[in-house]
DNA sequence: TTTTTTCGTCGAATATTATTCGGAGGCTGT
DNA sequence: ACAGCCTCCGAATAATATTCGACGAAAAAA
């Protein structure tokens, strides 16, 4: 039986889940086909309770979906691209018009809009890299406020993406 | 039943996964928690010859896990940089060295070696500015090498990474 | 303090799914 | 045509998911 009283407080920020929510998030981040069954021994919950629970993570938008982690490098060995975009113009409608061009390009696996010495940062994958031209070309055709696009092609993917630090990321702050 | 006689060539990047495989890949990158069942009701297979292909999918390193998509925003707002290093010597031991000091630290969540006007690309996802700082200032003091560090502060992530564009990717070039 | 309400848990029952197994059919090379 | 190999299928079994009513703790109201 659980009894939270004596349990030292949450950070404010994780909001209304409590310590075993967050249990449950990290293992299911990093292991998203964990069955309920072994999920609710992980964090010592019946499997009903567990499943309640982690219907109610991706209910209310804790978790957003769940993927298979493909070795796209053996599978084609695509050009991944990182471009870093200088926009000539800041307006706002500017920048919501090329994130939506970079929203609808299958190929832009992930965009940031950031601080710094550019405006975006975009991670491409590409069949091949005329393709990756092609793209770009496009974009600036669409977007005439992109004032520079600089390219990084990605020689080796030192650190794939796994998950989140979840543990580190809720510690309070000092 | 099957016939693959009849079936046009696969890219022979795909190496031994026939058009089952692929489609098998696809549907598990954006849906890793789909039950086997269900998959092979997608690609028109009985459940028991999904499974094995599944099961070797995964054993032959097609698949290299399963990840739930934590929705890292609500949960506690991280602070989220990219920051573009630039190496003073090109030696292959300072590199590996770097990349080794990158692995190890939770905060880094990807990284990339790449062309360009720089060297390495890396994603942090810290608690606080604070934490960042102490996190770059650490590599550069674990690797005095790194000539430079430029650092983007993500305002806002305009595209989440949900999987690579497989059917993209594994067009034939023209 | 006592009562009431609410919330989350449990365990059992049922529904669904995963996994294993033997057999059948296609494909290839002899 | 035949043998060997591969992958499929369907049925049987094992395991898991999901639902449900009841119980106990904590919090709110009396």
């Amino acid at each position: 039986m659980h009894t939270l009283r004596d349990e030292p407080p949450l950070p404010a920020r994780a909001g209304s889940l409590d310590r075993l929510d967050l249990r449950m998030l990290r293992i299911l981040q990093s292991d998203g086909r964990i069955t309920n069954k072994a999920l609710a021994a992980a964090v010592n919950l019946s499997a009903s309770a567990c499943h309640q629970r982690l219907q109610r993570l991706m209910d209310q938008g804790w978790i957003e979906g769940f993927m298979g982690r493909v070795n796209i490098e053996r599978l084609c060995e695509p050009v991944q691209c990182i471009a870093t975009i200088c926009m000539a113009s800041h307006a706002p409608d500017t920048f919501r018009q090329l994130e939506q061009h970079i929203d609808d390009l299958a190929e832009a696996t992930a965009a940031y809009t950031v601080s710094g010495g550019c405006d975006f940062i975009v991670h491409f994958a590409c069949a091949r890299m005329s393709r990756y031209m092609e793209l770009t070309d496009e974009l600036i055709r669409l977007c005439p406020e992109i004032g520079n696009i600089s390219t990084h092609v990605v020689l080796k993917q030192s650190k794939a993406f796994t998950g989140y630090p979840i543990a580190q990321l809720l510690v309070e702050p000092a």
